[in-house]
DNA sequence: AGATGTGAATGAGTTCACAGCT
DNA sequence: AGCTGTGAACTCATTCACATCT
């Protein structure tokens, strides 16, 4: 049932949880499961799973369950990650060089294709398998490597400008690590991640 | 108005954002605003900043606006942001060790108190004013530092039996880096941060 | 006049309860 | 009998619209 409205967020993050559930019990040589084994196995609701699943058609078996193949299948295509996607990241500092080591980016489903920092003792420098690249470069770059998420580990002061570079060069989303309230642009999808929201969170129910 | 059910982490995410939009203007030298202008100027809703607001008092000047001084000092406050939280981080691989160098880490309202990881070739490492020390220390760290937050960057594998053996030494608050999904404790406020799934959620709307 | 603070209205997201398959 | 798929009920969150105050 292909609805017409958009999938909201909170859905598609759990479809990304369901899916890493489905491949541990894979891993475990597990073939069926029911939304109920499921959600006790890893501490989610099953009526959700069944809701979520519903949004995109028909996955189970009445009475039986879910095949965990089956739908493991379905939802790698379902988020697209069959395909590889790739990814240029900005900023080499500490934050940018644990997230160029990071698996999660560079994976079956995304790989990182292109480093660009404006610090001129860090252009040239070799991380992995990729060379530091200049500012000047990023357009380009974008274009040879056919990157389509842009991911930004610069300073606050920096974030603004390289957004805006990214959008102007035709990124078509955008994982934004600096904390900082970005002027999106409609064309790019735009997430941001920020630790220290995340923190004082934490720190509020502290007190 | 101490309403008594509990403030939902949403409207906590938003007022971190508030504080720092304040303190932006605090630097630009600006000492009165009104909900709309501040809105415009970082791309909020005014009337879900009042809302916000409302659940902790009045702080603005009605027909006026706010006292951008007076309200950054309560939103302080109220996030406990005044006194300093003591942080241990579990796990320096890079993404650990970028952790330990992040600044929000090491600010005015949190500390980074200690270091854990189980590698032999790791214990002893400074990085930092810090030495990491073995997973045997656990308890006795988070006694003598005085550590309310643990930090869980550790591999998928270790993330359930790193965050247990920290609730078991009593600690209060949990941010995890690992992509697990935890069975976590009553008594410890948990927060996941998963790099995986954001760029999951990104790439899905790419297809 | 102009902006806050807030009840009422709307919308989004989750849970319930059960009809419908296997 | 058992588990999925789903309308209806409910809860949570945002937005509207306006009374209230400076």
């Amino acid at each position: 049932m292909t609805g017409t409205s958009e999938v909201s967020p909170l859905t598609l993050n759990r479809l990304s949880i369901y899916l890493r559930s489905l491949r541990q019990l894979q891993d475990h040589g597990v073939h069926r499961i029911s939304s109920k084994q499921l959600a006790d196995q890893f501490h989610l609701s099953p009526t959700q799973i069944r809701k979520d699943l519903a949004q995109f058609g028909e996955f189970g078996i009445r009475g039986v369950g879910y095949d965990v193949d089956h739908l493991a299948g379905r939802l790698t295509e379902l988020l697209g990650l069959d395909s590889c996607r790739r990814l240029i990241l900005i900023g080499v500092g500490n934050l940018g060089r644990a997230l160029a080591h990071y698996v999660g980016f560079n994976s079956r489903s995304f790989r990182l294709v292109a480093l660009v920092d404006q610090d001129p003792t860090k252009i040239g420098r070799r991380i992995g398998e990729l060379v530091v690249q200049p500012p000047a470069r990023l357009a380009d770059l974008i274009r040879e490597t056919g990157a389509e998420i842009g991911i930004l580990a610069v300073p606050e002061e920096a974030a603004q400008a390289n957004y805006d570079a990214l959008a102007e060069a035709g990124i078509r989303a955008v994982l934004n690590f600096a904390p900082a309230r970005l002027r999106t642009d409609p064309h790019v999808r735009t997430k941001d991640v920020d630790f220290r929201i995340n923190l004082e969170e934490l720190g509020y129910y502290l007190k």
